[in-house]
DNA sequence: ATTTTTTTGTGCTAAAATGTTATAATGGTA
DNA sequence: TACCATTATAACATTTTAGCACAAAAAAAT
């Protein structure tokens, strides 16, 4: 999940962002003022950076703008209402969005989801998501199988876990991966219902069922090129 | 040479503008209110739009955010000293720069040419927004649906929706992403929502819809050659 | 080799989830 | 006000799923 740095010198604040941003699972670290974050950001990476503009040491114009000589994070700045808002015009220090204290935390995480997103899709954009196994074709982002030639008409699940069998293929998963990684983390059933779908998807795959493999007392892979 | 849409509902205000615009060789439209603009810019097409904020009958924000639905035309706002500049920062609702009143023309027409050069790059990489399926005619840019030749009535949503699968087309979508898409990030309601839409798009396409796909379990896709 | 134990595969079904449609409520506009 | 678009809610039909019981297979123990 997502990294996210917090700058501010309230601790208060701080911590209501760290509150508010570990319930959607991000991870959190934070920074007192503008000089910390600074040098944070020269030795980790993260995702993207909630700042405050008014702070002793470093303000975030000048941190934002430190910060994107060497790295390219996004930056939610926060300020209080009446600081200078022109300068945040931020084509130049790069600023992705601003909001303004007080702030409502919910809308902030919008913001927050909104700006990841955005990155995200630019770093990750051309990502391959269609693979051919012999008769066997795999369309991910258009979630979509064919076998033979011939569209599988497959349930959710199945899909959902030939999907993530063959992102991972050639690589063992335990039943206990493929739980958390398909179902959720908060599923909390039988280890055995994965068995049940793999045969659901082995009919459904035909005489390409081959390429799921029992890994014996631990539990399967999708074996293929 | 541009096109520039002026729209303020003092007429002192359209008239200086319009001066300086047309010193500066540009072709000038005026706008009384933010209602009117966008009416405007679904008949043409503008290079550049100056809008104030505050307009009877529908506010500069939200006009940007209508435009911006079905165009991508660069905004500049003006907007009085005090008002809520939080708003403004506008990547959601796509405002290119900000100048506040009282301003001086030079400079308003200097950020003019700055956004207008940034843009012609932008601009010159055309995407395709004519779509034909069959006898399904689908014209995002001019905001029209054919259905066998003849002009299908739908709604706003209706639209936006279908240019969202279309220009999406053969990519599985979950409700939260049309929700977030179409609806905006904004939008806290149901899921449900999404399947009423559906629902009358489809009856909207008649026979056409058969190529709104349900993708149980996950959402819908557009899928087509 | 044979038996025992462990693990996996399969058919089945009640319960849960989901999609569709119809209808009602809401909210904005002329 | 009356109208229309949008959103929410509810009923219904259908699909999907989880987990069990038992069969089959593999591994381990004897």
């Amino acid at each position: 999940m997502a990294h996210i740095l917090i700058v501010d010198d309230e601790i208060n604040i701080r911590k209501l962002l760290r509150e508010y941003a570990e319930f959607e699972g991000y991870e959190v670290t934070e920074a007192e003022n503008g000089m910390e974050a600074v040098n944070l950001c020269h030795e980790n990476d993260y995702d993207l950076i909630i700042m405050d503009v008014m702070m002793p040491r470093l303000d975030g114009y000048s941190a934002c703008k430190e910060i994107h000589k060497t790295k390219n994070i996004p930056v939610i700045m926060l300020s209080a209402r009446g600081e200078e808002y022109d300068k945040l015009f931020g084509f130049e220090i790069g600023v992705d969005d601003y909001v303004v204290k007080p702030f409502s935390p919910k809308e902030l995480m919008a913001r927050v989801k909104v700006v990841l997103k955005r990155n995200k899709s630019a770093a990750e954009a051309v990502q391959p998501d269609k693979y051919v196994f012999e008769g066997l074709e795999v369309d991910i982002s258009g979630r979509e199988v064919y076998v033979n030639g011939k569209k599988a008409a497959m349930t959710p699940k199945e899909y959902d876990l030939l999907f993530y069998l063959v992102k991972n293929k050639n690589i063992a998963l335990t039943r206990d991966q493929l739980l958390e990684e398909v179902w959720g983390y908060d599923f909390f059933g039988d280890d055995r219902t994965v068995d049940t779908h793999i045969k659901m998807l082995r009919n459904s795959l035909g005489e390409y069922r081959k390429f799921i493999v029992t890994l014996r007392g631990m539990g399967y892979k999708f074996e293929a090129n």
